[in-house]
RNA sequence: GCGCCUGUAGCUCAGUUGGAUAGAGCAACGGACUUCUAAUCCGUAGGUCGCAGGUUCGAAUCCUGCCAGGCGUGCCA
């Protein structure tokens, strides 16, 4: 619809020069917007206040020649007024709008379904925690974020695949080997001295005790060197365990697992280093290998190879994202925590040195999460295992309240958690607000089922009995719903939706305590048993893409 | 030091990418259950959009400089 009144204003432009009525030029970018105001009307365009500066003339003046010059060819607008500075306000059609309730009670659970992204393959990476420590709260959010954002790709009609990528050996990895080796230790009783690098968690003992229970004490004798890596993967594979059961409860699903593992089985790795050696972006310094990222406006270059031979978690990087597109994905989104900030002018530097356009890369950071219990600051890190498990959060939240929860901020604006908070407010989460609107809707069918009055299909309904302020207000958030989820899909800016649906139950909620939908005027009941119909399902819907239930009561 | 992010009501935060009178929730105060669910609604109150300049018809939003907080600045991941 936004399209039909665009085309309208830019026909209406392109006459007036044909005419000479109008500077010839470059088109200017046309904004519409939906006014915060119904008196000025359901789409506005500052166009006329953007002309003006190279018609020369007062931006009202230029406002008043484009409307003259409008032809309305499709008669979907009722009237156009010029207002304030040089706005140009439409007034569409009742009907126009009415017309998308039909669609939305056709279309049921597909409403909202676009094309946007018909033909284009999307991988998300996101939350890909090291299997070092089970997930703590800031990954929830990260979780959260993703699992929300590629709902909503798949949604406008992209091709969405949802990657966890697994960092399954390293440094890091031979640490948690270390770690889990001294633990075991200590469950035979030897005095070992436990590193203030190691990862101190109590998990670290859990595992140390399965192992010990499992195999009893055929790594005591042997050697540290040769049992590491033994014991750091037997680590990892338990974590990861814990991690997929937990997201399991969390309700996010990923439909690939991705080790860094395989890129070595591949050869991927020193592959990519070849290619990049070949284009010249390597060079060796000081007895390590160097990625001339500087070429690409990093601030320096990277080590690839180090002194000892051993390539960084950076090379296995630019091998992994060169894998995404080999394998035929068309924009690549990489979801991280905002510590990892300082990283993403290498990895830019890096896709563009094997050849791909940078706006086909887009790295979303999600600002960490600050937990708090009562008045003081919980430290969360994974290795001195201080740290509140994401389950334990769930378990004391709920999985509804803690998704919504993440979802109600700006990706890049740090979240405080306060576990007391959460916990004394769970009642009066909004999520519930929202889920009860959803939930009253549910009543209003199951009375009417008792009076047996027959839900109506979309041709039955007069929709013109709609005339309350707040009917008109419903119909048109029902009626922009599906544009409004490409707008979030463009911005990758998910959480706008709670702001949505806590606007679209507000006026529900009013509406509901003040008018009846089932009443005696059997035609009025039909067209409002209309409208909360295509509200209950905008409203599970849009609690769906955020991985929250839309319970029927409550 | 340098880089990135943030700063909006007492608190936690939105603000449709530069629009018209800056909005919610919580907390406070006053009202509404004989009705399709009161986890709700209606009303009152609450603001120097960190500060100072700049850009233009117009700035919470863009540019510059300060101030404050967070994060980063490894041959760690």
């Amino acid at each position: 619809m936004k399209k039909g009144v665009s085309g309208i204003i830019m026909q209406a432009i392109k006459r007036g020069r044909k005419r000479g009525e109008l500077v010839d030029g470059l088109l200017p970018p046309l904004t519409l917007e939906y006014p915060k105001e119904e008196i000025y009307g359901d789409y506005a365009t500052n166009i006329a206040m953007v002309m003006a500066s190279y018609e020369k003339r007062p931006p009202r003046e230029v406002a008043e020649t484009i409307v003259k010059l409008i032809e309305d060819e499709a008669g979907i607008i009722e009237r156009v007024e010029v207002a304030g500075p040089g706005f140009i306000n439409f007034f569409l059609k009742e009907d126009y709008w009415r017309h998308f309730l039909l669609e939305a009670a056709r279309e049921g659970e597909r409403y909202g379904e676009g094309e946007l992204g018909k033909g284009k393959k999307v991988l998300v990476e996101f939350l890909s925690a090291n299997p070092t420590g089970p997930l703590h709260i800031g990954h929830g959010r990260i979780a959260a974020f993703g699992d929300a954002l590629a709902n909503i790709l798949e949604k406008v009609g992209y091709e969405v695949e949802r990657e966890y990528y697994i960092n399954d050996i390293g440094t890091q990895m031979q640490l948690l080997g270390r770690s889990v080796y001294l633990r075991y230790l200590q469950e035979w009783g030897k005095e070992v001295e436990f590193p203030a690098d190691g990862y101190q968690g109590e998990y670290v003992k859990e595992i140390a005790r399965q192992v010990k229970g499992k195999e009893g004490n055929k790594y005591i004798t042997l050697p540290e060197r040769e049992i590491v890596d033994t014991l750091g993967q037997k680590a990892s594979e338990t974590i990861l365990r814990w991690i997929k059961d937990d997201l399991k409860g969390f309700r996010i699903r990923f439909n690939s697992w991705y080790r860094e593992r395989d890129l070595y089985r591949g050869g991927l790795v020193p592959q990519i280093l070849e290619e990049l050696r070949g284009r010249d972006y390597i060079y060796e310094e000081e007895g390590a290998f160097w990625f001339k990222s500087t070429l690409f406006g990093d601030e320096k270059d990277r080590v690839v190879v180090r002194a000892n031979g051993a390539t960084t978690y950076f090379a296995s990087d630019i091998a992994y994202h060169k894998d995404k597109y080999d394998r035929g994905y068309n924009f690549l989104i990489d979801i991280w925590g905002a510590d990892h900030h300082g990283y993403i002018p290498r990895m830019e530097a890096a896709i563009q040195a094997l050849g791909y356009d940078k706006i086909s890369f887009k790295v979303i950071l999600v600002q960490l999460v600050n937990l708090w219990r009562g008045g003081e600051q919980v430290s969360m890190s994974t290795r001195t295992g201080e740290f509140t498990t994401l389950q334990e959060v769930m378990g004391e939240v709920g999985v509804d309240a803690c998704r919504y929860f993440f979802m109600l901020r700006r990706a890049d604006s740090p979240l405080d958690f306060d576990l007391e908070l959460a916990k004394r407010e769970a009642a009066e989460n909004p999520v519930y607000y929202v889920q009860y609107a959803h939930a009253r809707i549910a009543s209003i069918f199951k009375k009417a089922a008792k009076q047996v009055i027959k839900v109506p299909t979309f041709d039955e309904v007069d929709t013109s009995l709609l005339r309350l302020p707040e009917e008109r207000w419903l119909v048109k958030q029902v009626a922009i719903f599906p544009e409004f989820l490409e707008g979030l899909a463009v911005s990758l800016e998910p959480h706008r939706l709670t702001s949505y649906l806590q606007d679209l139950a507000g006026v529900f909620h009013g509406y509901y305590n003040k008018h009846r939908v089932i009443s005696e005027d059997k035609e009025m009941t039909k067209a409002r048993l209309l409208l909360v119909k295509t509200i209950k399902g905008v409203l599970q819907s849009s609690l769906g893409l955020l991985g929250i239930t839309a319970p029927e009561e409550m």
